[in-house]
DNA sequence: GCCGTACATTACCTTTAGGTTATGTATCTG
DNA sequence: CAGATACATAACCTAAAGGTAATGTACGGC
């Protein structure tokens, strides 16, 4: 899979709340689809999909114990997204720094220039 | 707005890769609309409409001139993503080293427990 | 004043996301 | 071996996402 791919879906499937629970949850611990659904006002299928997003992103991974599928989680896809808000978070702030000092400086000589922050 | 909710518009703002690219794109300075639009084959208003998304999840902001509206970095919405990723960072690579662990306890001594990597 | 530029906005379409209920399939248990 | 348990899968629905073309609007330049 393309690194563009990947991040789409990882960073897709942190956009959902539950599946950001979900991961918060599995944080302390593995848990079985069963246990995960407890928390949330939601069907059990409804939990195996939001699972199987967070899989495709690589978010978590699968075992198999009986008729049980506890589910972990899992670096590999976390990493890739890190990284690239790191690499961005750097010039964010970069950016932040330069925004301070215009605004300083329009402040001091105004001009036309209006901004909107709505 | 609540500080999930603000999460859900970042990752969802992230998820999608002619927004990253935007966002790429502004990290190396303002940028109008039609500035923008050159590197996509997109129109204009698709263009306008992912604006919005990345302006929703405060990850831009607009200034104003004259008949343009050129864009720029914002910090804001980055940092709680970035915030709430960190947090997580720590605990999923202690599982890691855990699962790292287990691994090896379960090849010295294999149980019928098996793990699906798909 | 009129035209071109640089957008935003509207109406619309198609695809995907997130949910449901119903059902299928292993696996443990009495 | 007959449930019960723990899921996955299928079919379906609705809303939202991402795109389009057409149009509206504000501003600068000739």
């Amino acid at each position: 899979m393309q690194s563009s791919e990947r991040l789409n879906l990882t960073f897709a499937a942190l956009a959902d709340p539950t599946r950001r629970a979900i991961l918060a949850r599995l944080a302390t611990g593995e848990a079985t689809v069963t246990e995960l659904a407890v928390p949330f006002e939601m069907s059990q299928p409804a939990i195996s999909k939001h699972l199987k997003v967070l899989e495709r992103a690589g978010l978590i991974s699968m075992d198999v114990d009986a008729q049980r599928r506890p589910r972990r989680l899992e670096t590999k896809g976390l990493k890739e997204a890190v990284d690239w808000i790191e690499r961005y978070r750097e010039i964010f702030e970069q950016n932040y720094q330069r925004l301070d000092a215009l605004l300083g400086e329009l402040q001091a000589k105004p001009s036309r220039r209006k901004r909107t922050h709505k």
